[in-house]
DNA sequence: GATAGCGGATAGCGCCACTATCCACTTTGG
DNA sequence: CCAAAGTGGATAGTGGCGCTATCCGCTATC
């Protein structure tokens, strides 16, 4: 297969093609003279998953070419793998040390050690959790902590049903693929569904005929009245 | 108040702030001659809550805007703004007609009659949901929606728990507000408690002292070997 | 009355994910 | 055999976004 026949399976640009492999996210094809190579259904799978990470998980090119440098690498330590696929989101670098951030991180470790889990406080998911407790808690709403256990068992419900997955999908060759895209996309189900759950449950609140305009139907498909003219 | 006092007590710099107000995401101080202003504790907030939807929430300056006009509205309909609130994410707008799309939309229409969810298959998150479970089809993990419902039980437990935080909340003057902050950082509460969560599970599979380096600790802290070195 | 700060406006920057153009060179269809 | 289409490789440019720098004339403050 040539890069032409690439695009069109795919419905990726042969110059977005190009301009993966310069970047190192896609293996070069095999080149069969100075100036052509072909490629094969390995560059395709790729393909998609730097698709559906890019596009679905959100996930910077930057990052994704980490991700698929150690998933490519023998040596695949594991939690290396799915680390570089995590420290996504990690917005900003300098962790403030205002008095929210300080309760907040306290409130972390506590959660931590109050549930048994294997993990350190200081790890990135550590970290972005006490971010966004504090960013509450700056904005009045300290007493979201309140509902941080119900959270913290849908959590624990979620990785579980990830481990089955993972458990069934064992010995199949690309388990440790299936972990990375288990993870990013898997985070992508939960907000969509978490999202619909809130769909359902306002429905409910404000009921069929609330508002207007029938039911809930597609909710926040109102586009903004204007076509977007700020600045002038 | 003025402009100076208002960015050292935020930490945002003097131009950005200017910068938000001529976006719209600020209101601009109140003038007390033709070129000076004052601005009030509201001010402070209304900071406070844009650095938090752009740098926890990871909502775009534009977004942000649609949701804090929607917010300002007096004829506030709830469930709009939370629209506004929650197009992010969605991020082609062409669907593809693939068919993987098309079984995705089947199931993601299966799984809201089943749960008996008031929501219509046409909005905005049930559209990132198949898309998201479109993309794991495409890549050989079709057998993702074997744990679909456990997902889903864990966004519903969620949602109840959102519930209960509003209710409690209720009657308080910032309720609106209160209902997007809880949409958009809950969503980096929850993933990062679903991250942390992973951690703890790859470190019981791995064990203490599996692969070196001591327990899991601060898991995915590595950075990269090279200092970013691509493209050249 | 000097200095620092201000509101307002315009222009520029750095990053990112592409996209366009060009070249010399195959491959392909007629 | 030859022209048109396609290819690998390289370099430069584009558009969007979140700021940031600079300048202006003015005002509060010491």
């Amino acid at each position: 297969m040539r890069i032409g026949e690439l695009s069109r399976k795919t419905g990726v640009p042969v110059p977005t093609i190009k301009y993966y492999v310069r970047e190192g996210l896609l293996p070069p094809g095999e080149l069969t003279s100075r100036n052509q190579a072909t490629y094969g259904e390995g560059h395709e799978r790729r393909l998609q998953l730097i698709r559906a990470l890019l596009d679905v998980g959100g996930m910077k090119v930057a990052e994704i070419a980490d991700v698929l440098a150690a998933l490519d690498d023998p040596g695949r330590p594991l939690h290396k793998v799915l680390g570089a696929a995590a420290d996504r989101l990690g917005g900003a670098d300098g962790e403030r040390d205002d008095a929210e951030s300080a309760a907040a991180r306290a409130v972390v470790a506590d959660l931590i050690s109050r549930r048994g889990w294997e993990a350190s406080a200081e790890s990135p998911a550590a970290a972005d959790l006490a971010r966004a407790l504090a960013a509450m808690d700056r904005l009045g709403h300290g007493a979201f902590v309140e509902v941080l256990d119900d959270y913290a068992d849908a959590a624990e419900q979620v990785a579980r049903a990830d481990l089955g997955y993972v458990d069934r999908q064992v010995a199949v060759e690309g388990m440790v693929e299936g972990v990375v895209v288990g993870t990013v996309l898997g985070e992508a189900v939960l907000s969509s569904l978490r999202r619909l759950a809130h769909v359902d449950a306002s429905a409910r609140l404000y009921g069929a005929g609330g508002p207007g305009e029938g039911g809930t139907g597609p909710a926040g498909c109102e586009a903004p009245d204007a076509p977007r003219t700020r600045r002038e």
